[in-house]
DNA sequence: CGGTATCCCCGTCGATACTG
DNA sequence: CAGTATCGACGGGGATACCG
């Protein structure tokens, strides 16, 4: 439990957290393992501009300060949370409840579509879903091209992300701009108000596109409360 | 708001937040601002290792995250959380409550007798206090010559902190090491289970003996309950 | 009291390539 | 899938001195 960042030389316990936890990406992590994700890769493709060293590292050092566990699993290993750990869920919600207030303006770079499905993918409430294979289609025209067309395939199993047709028939297809999409997923603009003001053009038959909104379960901060 | 440290080019507001927060020093100014400092000088005093050069410079850069506001007052200068600075608390709370829960191990480098002082000093609870001045000696055999005597020479007006006798009559003197001080500062220790085995000595009438815990409102976190 | 100015080092981080 | 290896730049931030 020691021996992360450098120190504060204080006693005061926000110091002494935030020597482990102010170093750059290390709450993203945390937050990563707080969603639920549990292997490298998987963490990877959540943090996609961090390299697989630094990732390393980090996820070391979050071991030596008692916050992470690493578990060999058959061939594969997981990372979990510990005790410790876990209780920074707080801290984390509390982060997104005041980013998602008051930082509302996004660079162009922030939107990433590969972390917008990639987020999707694993907020799906299967309950909603119908049986069988559902298959949505993303065009952000805005995008560049090689990002442009997005397909969700969503089964009981899960749910895969592909950025080339997979050749499913397809349920809904969604087109708008990235940040539209973004927008609604962060809860700053409703599915309803972005369809009546034309934001978002919805395919597929009537049954689907009424049922649409109720697959997604958006960001966990949508629901804050926005100020003013 | 905008422009303070490094992006991370995600849209998730917990990404958003931390290019803002994840910078060292910068939550403890928070904090400070939280506590209720307000002058240059006293943050530097509650950030003592801090250099004023980037004190300052943290301080330009909330500005323009629109998280501090810069009032010159008269001939002084206050600086003052605005709305969604103050909406920081919940995060500076859930920090200092998972750090005082899950860091117990303290470093003899963490143990600075002027921030402790300091700290008690902004934490009396008046109302307890008998009229007139009251005087605190406090005694850390184990801290270095310079740092081993202190007194807080409390009135109804607030309370000042000397590191050389000012002279007046000592209500209570109390001797403990650094380290055990500090316990009870945070909760680690109480008053009663430091007297009781002998860890802590305090000298003076019976009733001040007595009354004494009760001048002191601990730290914020102190009455976290603690794990296991 | 409320800050700037300057200097320089060292460590962090990013990028990329590669391995079992 | 789960990482290591290597490398270089850049700038963060520590220390100190100084100004209005």
């Amino acid at each position: 439990m020691n021996a992360m960042g450098a120190s504060y030389y204080q006693f005061c316990p926000v110091a002494k957290a935030m020597e482990l936890l102010d170093e750059r990406w290390t709450l993203l992590i945390i937050r990563e393992l707080v969603t639920g994700s549990q292997h490298f890769n998987e963490l990877r493709r959540g943090l996609p501009r961090m390299s697989p060293s630094l990732l390393s590292k980090r996820l070391q050092q979050l071991q030596r300060a008692g916050i992470v566990d690493r578990r060999p699993d058959g061939s594969s290993v997981c990372y979990v949370l510990t005790p410790a750990g876990s209780e920074l869920r707080p801290v984390v919600e509390a982060l997104g409840s005041w980013g998602v207030r008051w930082i509302g303006e996004l660079g162009d770079a922030d939107l990433d579509p590969k972390l917008l499905l990639w987020d999707m993918h694993r907020n799906i409430d299967h309950a909603s879903i119908p049986e069988g294979r559902t298959v949505v289609h993303f065009e952000f025209p805005d995008a560049p091209r090689k990002a442009r067309h997005w397909w969700l395939v969503i089964t009981k199993e899960g749910a895969d992300v592909c950025d080339v047709d997979p050749g499913y028939d397809v349920a809904v297809a969604i087109t708008a701009s990235l940040r539209r999409m973004v927008e609604i997923w962060r809860g700053d603009l409703s599915w309803s108000d972005a369809l009546g003001a034309g934001l978002l053009e919805v395919d597929g038959p009537e049954a689907m596109r009424r049922a649409l909104p109720g697959w997604f379960t958006l960001s966990a901060f949508a629901s804050v409360p926005r100020p003013s």
